[in-house]
DNA sequence: CAAATAGTTCGATAGTTGTCGAATTATAAA
DNA sequence: TTTATAATTCGACAACTATCGAACTATTTG
């Protein structure tokens, strides 16, 4: 019996797991200063304000690129970050709904 | 090089991974709704408003109880739940400082 | 004390995860 | 077209996790 419940609390797990480990984390951490503050929802990609590539955040990591690029997957499957090629690079960005709705989670 | 912004930044990824389980998950939010609305801050452990104990969360988890104290354990470890002997029973409730905490690091 | 109930600990096991090096693909520059 | 740079995919492996049954501890009740 898998119902919308049970899907909805398996994604929201899913989440945490992606969370979970210190170096996504830390790309969670990193990315989040990209967004001035009070620009967050309206975020614009576009706007290159502080654009990341995936190259600068294996620099901060002391991990591979296999391992970055393995940490990047993740969080985009969870939908905590959104990423398109430019060029040789990859810009990546945190999608703001997501972080919404997990700040709505924590309100008991 | 372990300092202490390393060390915060593993303690919440070790909070997330106890999320990460939709077993304890269900947990934290089973949990959740022994508080009222309205009461989260104020909320009193000795006013018995709707208390769990760890065998109720068995029941409505389909594991065995092992598998339940193990899960009560990691929640506990990481801060999440606090527990206390009543009698045969141990009583589980969610440490509201610490959502405070999680509701918090997800302001952008 | 004996029996019942609630929960923990231990040891085992199947499955998952993080990491790497090597090989590969995609794009840009010379 | 050749070379360089950026990132992904693949296969492997050590470490970790979720779960269980069996045995154990703690508490209450008769």
């Amino acid at each position: 019996m898998s119902n919308n419940q049970n899907i909805q609390l398996e994604r929201l797990a899913d989440i945490f797991k992606a969370l979970s480990n210190p170096n996504r984390l830390k790309i969670y951490l990193r990315l989040s200063t990209c967004c001035r503050p009070g620009t967050v929802g309206i975020y614009d990609k576009n706007m290159d304000v502080d654009t990341m590539f995936i190259g600068d955040l294996g620099k901060e990591l002391a991990v591979g690129k296999p391992t970055v690029s393995h940490h990047i997957k993740e969080l985009r499957r969870v939908g905590i970050i959104q990423t398109e090629r430019r060029g040789q690079n990859i810009a990546c960005w945190i999608d703001p709904d997501i972080i919404d709705q997990l700040r709505a989670f924590f309100v008991l």
